[in-house]
DNA sequence: CATGAATGAGTCTTCATTCAT
DNA sequence: TATGAATGAAGACTCATTCAT
């Protein structure tokens, strides 16, 4: 009697989770089809074929809804960066940072919709908010500038304002991305995109003088 | 009494024009403290200390107002970007290019406010907003394609997509200013910002190889 | 347990539906109290005792709202006119005659707060509006004018200018009742008065001349 | 000196009065294009070619403008219609009340804008307003009603109700006027008018039975 | 759990009227 | 007198959230 409890408690759990899941993949797709203010819950409970009451069966609110989204989206690219090792040496740490900005394109990729809204809408809703935001930046831009202040250690990396380049380095990948997913097509491939990217930042725009 | 008259009128279309101005003023500190969505018109005309009647005296909407504002911006924006003259040889050609991003980070800096709406808030209001924001977006990283293929033809800009590198130019340039805009203070020089960003983009991060 | 699901949902869309003709009922007495212009929606919804956004969630606008109340009405009356069978002779075609009258009057009795709206206070909104009830006063008239000209083909009514015949007797019959359901009591029978207007329009008011 | 001021003083309440009147002529077409609620102050000084605090220099209020204008034809049409005359025997009767339609006729046409709004438009406004409505009316019936009793005393007017008879005329007159005024064109000429609803009151819609 | 009717605070916008010049 | 900028009360409508069934 007990295992028959479990079982439908569990069933029950699986159910719960499951209708979690359509509602946060419907509201994925509205708030990245019509930004977080133009996106209303009767169309988030119209997207997920449900009633108004379930929405908030589930959610406390929109915002918090929102919320979940952005942190899940967060989680999973701040999963896909991490420190680079040097214990390989050279050819290795530039093989790990060409993989991470592959890893970190294919999240965006996969996340198209959740992306979009995390490089322009996920703005402007209140102070928490943007504090959320800023933070998860500064850790981004952080981890960019320690790859920096170690590559610069190891002779790799030339002098210069490892703070300043590392927002280069972040603003140049959100904008292309920003440009590939709000476009049209992808057309490029990914790993080329990757290899692109990496050049630009790496190398820099001037032919090198001999 | 023609004079009289006439310096009657002359004196109201200058309390007119001023009046507005007053109300533009307070909208951008408005709309930039709390982003477009979250400033109500109620917020506008506290700051401005007018009537409600009295804003609606200048300006047909809340959305007329902020289209206007961001307009403003970027005419100045755009008014300080323009191709660069090749007939001065490769130093000139960098001393423009150097040229521009100084006086584009100034008048960017002279208008924090507005700056910060260009550059995060001003997305998801309507298709039609989208589009002109998109517009003037696709004209900077035009002008900046166009320079770079310039540059490969005077050999001078290495051999790369140029359209992938004119985004990530204009995302570096993005992001390193709404750092420097929303931050605490603005502690770096803006000539020495300006060479830095400049000699990011040009050079990359990695040190020479001999 | 489909049955009791139907069961739920029938109940549900009786007491929507009920709730509507609660607040076309409150409104009907608020409109034909205040006018359509001095009636806001706030006068509807303490009459009706709800809240403001119950009032939309049945109807769009305060407009729809009361084009709906008119088109009622309109459809009401049409309803009760039709055209004259002359099969039956001339008596027939009298007692019909006399059958129409009563039944627009028991109508507009029985629809008192609509029937004053109709008259007087239906005009001037919007000219989509002003269309409607010139349409419906055409028809109105036309149906008159028809039935003069047949009694006229049967030698029943005496030679005049049909047109202009139609439009009195529409008149007379509009500003007796406007009297009468704005007046203090009705004092008369119903049928009394319908005898009265009739015989007023089809006799006139001479004494006939021997 | 005296002399002096006084022809100023003259002067200045011609020009007043001159003011005035070209307020009230441009309120007349304006109110009678759009209605009353349709038209706002600034329709009206646009019309007048004033500015908005002269409009106030001579009215108190939009209101009390209309107010006025319903007034002034009021009286008029008052000042047209008066007890008839038994002294001259029955034709002269007849004459007398022929001469009172056609001069209602001939103002309610010299005054087309007012009329209109008076016929449709000016109801709704408040209590007060439909009080003075009403009381015309209701002088206007009262007259009719006192000729007809007039009438019966001197075996001219057969026996009825002469309170619903004077409804009838009341309404037949109103309905062909507002049909002549609001319609396409005024094909039909006044005196003709004036005879065909005097035709129809008189001897109503059926051919004398011999 | 699911439903959807009901709620009401909040938003933009209009417009008759006032008042300093 | 004449002007027109300024006012603010009032109105229509939206939408996130609640709650009885």
């Amino acid at each position: 009697m007990d295992d028959q409890h479990d079982g439908r408690k569990e069933r029950a759990t699986r159910r719960r989770s499951h209708r979690r899941t359509e509602i946060l993949t419907a509201s994925r797709k509205v708030f990245s089809d019509k930004g977080y203010h133009a996106s209303s819950v009767a169309d988030i409970i119209a997207e997920a074929r449900i009633a108004r009451g379930t929405f908030y069966l589930y959610f406390p609110s929109k915002r918090a809804l929102f919320e979940e989204l952005l942190e899940e989206m967060i989680a999973q690219i701040a999963g896909a960066v991490h420190r680079i090792s040097t214990d390989g040496g050279v050819d290795s740490a530039l093989d790990q940072l060409s993989g991470i900005v592959r890893r970190v394109i294919d999240i965006l990729e996969t996340n198209r919709h959740l992306t979009i809204i995390l490089l322009r809408e996920a703005v402007g809703l209140d102070a928490d908010f943007d504090l959320k935001l800023n933070a998860f930046y500064s850790r981004m831009s952080d981890l960019i500038d320690g790859a920096l202040t170690l590559g610069q250690s190891m002779g790799l990396v030339r002098d210069c304002d490892t703070r300043l380049a590392s927002y280069c380095v972040l603003g140049s990948l959100k904008e292309v991305m920003l440009q590939r997913l709000t476009g049209a097509g992808h057309e490029v491939d990914a790993g080329e995109l990757a290899r692109g990217i990496l050049d630009f930042n790496l190398r820099g725009l001037l032919k090198p003088t001999p």
